[in-house]
DNA sequence: CTCATTTTGTGACGATAGTCAATTTAAGTT
DNA sequence: AACTTAAATTGACTATCGTCACAAAATGAG
């Protein structure tokens, strides 16, 4: 049942079999519905989900307006950094796109295992690392391409997003207008 | 000397004495000329950089023209991430803006350094999770703001960049042409 | 201080994206 | 399958930004 996140762990550092055994122990398990939410804006975010199954995007509420600020498919990791490592309420809400499940890590027993853990403690940073870089394309995209060349960039890079995404959630993401962006897509295609 | 980039470090994690004696011994401080460069686009990134005093500003070549993705000013940490922990030929020049003195801390090094010490792995950890939340402020300056806006809320956030960084490197950082952002500026102040 | 060079500011124009409104298409429900 | 609701598309119009060309201001070197 862990075996997906064992796998996608062991990609970023190999982990001891006994160090395994006491996180899949912190671990639990869930399916989430369509439309439910894992995290809301104003609440503090309390660990980290993989996703063995599904989707989910993180948005911000801008006076009434959604603005999709992340997207999340199987074998990635979904948190809101902002709020879990500083303890702040969240300006984020994440919402799940399909029924999806998941696997949480809580804060907590997180940092306690840090403490006990070298691997585990290479393997948190190893993420942030990756982390780090994926940010940066994301920002690189709207200071180097005009929304027409942003598409067709994330239809190259990550056709995980066009196919899987709908229209309306992928304009904000990619700065561009609902209608803009149907319009770029008939030219492109 | 190195006093500042302690005090920074205590910020995130208090470093133990022998740590720190160690961990000075491979350090070494260097003063940068206005111009010159601590990384250029296909170099292999070797490690980071601690700005002691001066400033800098990584940026991408696109077909001729630069677009600025970073600026750095004193007691940051100057690096490029996607070069540094995948060995890639970096898509970044990082360019002294000012005479600056930096302390120069190798990759080599700090991984070893990681192996033993857990208070600098925990430290590494800590940094890269603030990298992530600037990153993804920076994102959602593009996705949130309409150009005026963007200018208004780094002038409110970060005032450094503007007051310090020359219009013609802050336009493309904002993702506006220098001649919007002079009118901008015009505007606003 | 003067000259040369770089940086910033301005004006005019065209291209592009945003907005509003209406329609078509798709998806979900009973 | 029929109905309802939501999503995507399209058209018309406007606002905004980018581009090009040039002028003014600031900076730096001799």
């Amino acid at each position: 049942m862990n075996a997906a996140l064992r796998n996608t762990l062991n990609e970023f550092e190999k982990i001891p079999d006994d160090d395994w055994e006491f996180f899949q122990s912190i671990l639990t398990t869930s399916t989430i519905k369509k439309g439910d939410f894992l995290l809301r804006e104003g609440q503090i975010c309390k660990g980290v989900y993989f996703v063995i199954l599904g989707s989910a995007r993180a948005y911000l509420s801008i006076d009434g307006r959604e603005v999709n600020t992340s997207f999340y498919f199987e074998e990635s990791f979904i948190s809101d950094f902002e709020s879990l490592t500083n303890d702040l309420p969240s300006k984020k809400s994440i919402q799940v796109m399909e029924n999806t499940n998941v696997i949480f890590i809580p804060k907590i027993k997180l940092l306690a295992l840090y403490e006990e853990s070298t691997s585990f403690q290479t393997l948190g940073r190893k993420i942030l690392e990756q982390v780090v870089i994926l940010e940066q394309q994301y920002s690189s995209l709207f200071t180097i391409f005009l929304p027409k060349e942003r598409y067709e960039h994330v239809l190259e890079n990550h056709p995980n997003l066009i196919q899987r995404v709908p229209l309306q959630f992928l304009a904000s993401y990619l700065g561009v207008a609902r209608e803009t962006l149907s319009r770029i897509r008939k030219r492109v295609t």
